[in-house]
DNA sequence: CATCACCTCAAACGAGCGTTTGAGTCAAGT
DNA sequence: ACTTGACTCAAACGCTCGTTTGAGGTGATG
């Protein structure tokens, strides 16, 4: 049954195989709820894979968001530059330039890209975790609300801030998570209206950014 | 060390007591998080008391929530009642009706209500309990929807159920959770701008709702 | 006084958890 | 041929979990 693979390859490959099924796992049941095994075992591995690989539970989860960290970030960079370089940006372009690349690796099932904005959003349901995620969309963050300054210059920086945070939550949320409670309040009150979400959260939030502070 | 009190006022301040520390606990670190030990050792109980009183650890999620449905939605039908009334209520009237009575009840210390809004985002989080938070808030919602065609007539029904869901898990969330990744966001990017919430998300909500759709 | 719900308690049960151990496999290096 | 290092494995460890059991104790009721 063996191929003739280097022992390096195989070593790889696990490690790889264990990334990917973990990450699926914990964005359809959140983090608490997957146990090793439950990785191992899809992934026909063995438990002490996981710690071979990556020192403990916690471990590969930080793994994973390193592993994918560059690829949302070179998504939104793309939509970034172009929102940087125009002369006159509108409020849209830069919302468009936060929800769509997100929308976009979520749309991507082949590569399981759905999977990490959904792993992404289970990150950010448990406290201990979050500064890493923070760590690694920083420079981003930076960016991105660089580019708001410059469509929304009626905010003050405290409200533009609360007002980009509140954004990220709703995005990442709405979005990674299929299964959450806006999804099952959409559906329990208006059945089959599974129309794309982007362009719908858009409008939302360029209206959100739009408001004047009271 | 035994006062003179009936065995039926005993019981009963157990339960009481259990439900109160259990809200809480369940408030501040998640459903999961918090075992049926930690809730009986903080409440000066014993660990069957959780199945004599409430049958399960579910039943005893299932309890809170229903001890304090009513409590939410009498704050919220107060302010409904006034917006139902007027002749010609804004938007903002109508935005205020849902986020204020919610961060009032989360100002409550005393009495724990910001305990319980802080259980209802814990609760939102575990997906299997979803049905029992829409069950208990079925009725005000029906009631919300009708005052928001009211205030926001540019929309279409699916449109505005999406906002409408997009507004109740930001606010469930963002009031309800100190711990969250928005606070976390904010705090690290404005450090000391602890004003209060409340009014800037109403700002946020009015100009989301009032956002034409593309 | 006897009875009877109602309530509480210490103790245990079985299952699942993350983690550790130590032996074993196999290709590459010398 | 022998060693080395990377990797995998079955098995076990200690712990915590939700739940169950069965023996009380206590005040109200007859």
């Amino acid at each position: 049954m063996t191929t003739s693979v280097t022992s390096a390859e195989v070593g790889a490959a696990t490690r790889e195989r264990l990334l990917r099924v973990a990450e699926r796992q914990f964005a359809e049941r959140g983090i608490d709820a997957v146990s090793i095994r439950d990785i191992t075992s899809e992934a026909g591995a063995n438990t002490a894979a996981i710690h071979y690989h990556f020192g403990s539970k916690a471990g590969l989860v930080r793994a994973i968001l390193e592993w994918r960290a560059a690829e949302v970030g070179e998504r939104r960079a793309v939509w970034l530059e172009r929102v940087e370089r125009a002369s006159d940006p509108s409020l849209r372009d830069v919302v468009e330039a936060f929800v769509v690349p997100t929308a976009e690796m979520a749309a991507d099932v082949a590569d399981g890209g759905r999977n990490h904005i959904g792993f992404l959003a289970a990150v950010l349901a448990h406290p201990e975790d979050l500064p890493l995620v923070l760590d690694a969309f920083g420079p981003y963050t930076e960016r991105f609300v660089a580019a708001l300054v410059r469509v929304t210059p009626h905010l003050s920086p405290a409200a533009r801030e609360l007002r980009f945070a509140l954004a990220k939550d709703l995005v990442n949320r709405v979005i990674g998570q299929p299964e959450g409670p806006v999804h099952a309040w959409v559906a329990t009150r208006s059945p089959g209206a599974d129309e794309p979400l982007a362009p719908r959260l858009v409008d939302f939030l360029v209206g959100a950014f739009a408001a004047p502070e009271s």
